[in-house]
DNA sequence: ACGGTTCTCTACCAATTGGTAGAGAAATCT
DNA sequence: AGATTTCTCTACCAATTGGTAGAGAACCGT
């Protein structure tokens, strides 16, 4: 952050900058409620720089999500890759990776859930980026299942509450607090443990 | 808070109808994307008619909040009174109730997520308002847990738990449609069944 | 009938919103 | 070197924001 010297960054991080502050800043606090003023104050820059590298604030959004959608991607995938055969150790290791991106970036699942608030335009095109993730994770699923090595049931719902279940607690600290959880390393732990043997229990097949 | 006081107004309900609408607005789009004019609008009246029964738009929010923070309560207790002494079912039944408030009224617990990005404030004041509700969850599932009838784990953490994936599910139709799943009747029955399962799977005592 | 309270309105306000116009400096190309 | 492209700026705009001032209508107890 060693702000804007006297000579400009020509060779521009100046969009990622802008990319990277809007993304906390939506994430954290929702489109409707952060103004390109804001955001242009926050990367150091006039807000009319913000509208030369995004024609707009729906547009700005726009390359936010694509920009999370890959990033979400990219380190499921990786978890998914690196985790071992066993489907709910490979769970484990998904929630894990997801967890601690979350964790680190809270505004990442942030901007996930602030989807369902923004122009019904931006559902499909989110849809667009994330179904080839989707459609893995719940292929995957049903094919486990199908082996019995994960608990009979539909698919597609259960990918959905284990992502409910991690997205509401990665960024709903309130909530959390509210139950009196105290939000240092012990705790992260903890609740790492916790939502780790929540998901195994609810997961395991029935028969073992 | 304390609203103006008890006298009958003329055409009668116009701050309940204010509450609802606000309600809903808050709740769907969020706090800061609600315009007062949006809401005098939908409840057919003048903005400063808003005004008059809330001092300010914070001051409506907050009533909002309250008003939400009631209705949950009665409807968790309602619940809670009239469940089977099984925990499993007893969970079944408050799960249940509070879904269908939720598919019934989806700003409800659409405002509890809100909590997050409201100034800090709003925090305890919610806190204050829930505490008992939540004082009381945690408590009996702990005392449950003692008797070996739910699966032994932190209380308070699984109670949260358990709330992100009942919001997630009930405030994210955007999430469920991604993977594919139908919003209709049949849907919804399917989604309340899953659900269900998921929650005892999580919750099962390991020895039985 | 009357004076006061309750309730809703029209008219306005300063501040902020997303966005436009266009100038000027630095880097790159020819 | 001169021309062009790349990047950031100041200055401005119409529309909308939450909120104020105060008038006027409908109700009340007396």
């Amino acid at each position: 952050m060693a702000s804007r010297p006297a000579s400009p960054n020509r060779r521009g991080d100046t969009r990622e900058r802008i990319l990277e502050s809007a993304t906390i800043l939506f994430g954290t606090r929702g489109f409707d409620a952060v103004s390109l003023d804001q955001i242009a104050t926050e990367v150091g820059v006039a807000k009319q720089t913000l509208l030369y590298w995004f024609a707009s604030k729906d547009d700005l959004m726009q390359a936010v999500l694509a920009n999370m959608a890959a990033e979400l991607t990219v380190v499921v995938e990786a978890a998914m890759r690196a985790a071992p055969d066993d489907p709910l150790d490979r769970l484990d290791a998904v929630v894990h990776a997801v967890f601690r991106s979350a964790v680190r970036r809270p505004a990442l699942l942030g901007l996930l859930r602030e989807l369902s608030r923004l122009p019904s335009g931006a559902t499909g095109f989110m849809a667009e980026h994330l179904n080839p993730l989707v459609d893995r994770a719940v292929s995957w699923m049903q094919s486990e299942m199908e082996l019995g090595r994960l608990r009979q049931g539909n698919p597609a719902i259960i990918v959905a509450m284990v992502y409910a279940t991690v997205t509401g607690i990665a960024t709903e600290p309130e909530a959390l607090r509210i139950v009196g959880w105290q939000q240092d390393i012990a705790g992260l732990r903890n609740l790492r443990h916790e939502m780790t043997r929540f998901l195994r229990a609810a997961l395991t097949p029935d028969n073992s």
